[in-house]
DNA sequence: CACATACTAGATTGATCGCTCTAGCGAGTA
DNA sequence: TACTCGCTAGAGCGATCAATCTAGTATGTG
């Protein structure tokens, strides 16, 4: 049983991840979480923007999990960075182009509005990096380049959602897998 | 001297850029335009998303224009996608992180919730890769691999986008540049 | 001059925004 | 029983939203 608190961060994630937080209100949050709407200014006395920079930890630290969920039980790393972009676009697909990445849109949204959302959106990104780039450590890579190879498979992700939200169309996400496939693959061998 | 209509084109589409389109009002919009309100619903009678439909279009093309802008002058083509990240980076740091791409954010958060803006997005975007895959099958690479190479191109920048307006940093933007270089290198090579 | 057209100007509409407020419910404690 | 406290419940606040409306001015055409 969910906890009326939860139910409104989860609605509140789901929602910004779908139409940013804009144009997400705080009385659409209440009623898709099924919860009280004075409930929701007293677990978030901070309002609208306290509740968004939770949401953006909340269902960041969740999108973490795939990393271990997908990189752990892949037999090579270049075959794991295959099964993750292969499975954003099963994923974004099944969900007719609405589930792309949970913060993507709200991070470039809110960047130069609130500094408060910006910094949860900036430790979540900064939160992935470090765990894909110790992933890519332990199939020896050197940190420094470890480091770079996850920014990168971030951004390639990142935009190629971008893109196939736009296109309606999983093209970008698989051309960004290959693409960083072959890029991983590479830094394996040098 | 720029026509009313131009104006608020050019101050919505600057708006929409920088904080996306539902964050933006139509009375912001004329505002920072100078413009009558009325003049608003005179020249779009279809309201805010007719105007933001052109909006991406018109600052789509503008944004086009640096493909053969930074192409064509570069001495080779692994020369000019380092150099068109690079100018990336420069323009986003000198603008205090606020203008990245210019339809990113609105693409992001439109694509579920208006099919007239998202087909403007498209529009931009597939017009992006057209001209992105001349210059690269120019350069002696097969028209299919082209486009490839292209759409992770513009996958990368709009990811590192994502990043850099998040982190505040150019990092993302660097990392994309050289990944994408050593892409097409290795492209140019085999 | 008369008259149409193109554009300006902003008051006003109803709806919705984020948020505050008071009232009361229900479980736990004394 | 009496009282506290965490939470529910939603009416209502002022502000702002996109959009409509009427009235006006400027310019060109006959």
């Amino acid at each position: 049983m969910s906890t009326t608190r939860d139910r409104i961060v989860d609605a509140s994630a789901e929602l910004f991840r779908r139409q940013g937080y804009a144009a997400t209100g705080v009385k659409q949050i209440v009623t898709e979480a099924q919860a009280p709407f004075g409930s929701l200014y007293h677990f978030f006395p901070g309002g609208k923007e306290q509740l968004g920079a939770e949401a953006i930890r909340t269902s960041g630290a969740l999108y973490e999990l795939l990393i271990p969920a997908i990189f752990d039980p892949a037999p090579d790393l270049v075959t794991a960075v295959r099964m993750f972009f292969a499975g954003a676009a099963t994923h974004l697909e099944e969900t007719d182009y609405e589930d792309a990445c949970p913060i993507a849109t709200v991070a470039l949204e809110v960047s130069s509005r609130s500094e408060t959302m910006r910094e949860a959106c900036a430790d979540v990104f900064e939160s992935w990096i470090a765990a894909g780039a110790s992933r890519h450590a332990e199939a020896g890579i050197g940190e420094a380049r470890a480091r770079e190879l996850t920014i990168a498979m971030i951004a390639a992700l990142e935009g190629a959602f971008v893109l196939a939200r736009a296109l309606r169309s999983t093209e970008p996400l698989q051309i960004a897998g290959e693409t960083m496939a072959a890029t991983v693959e590479r830094a394996l061998e040098g």
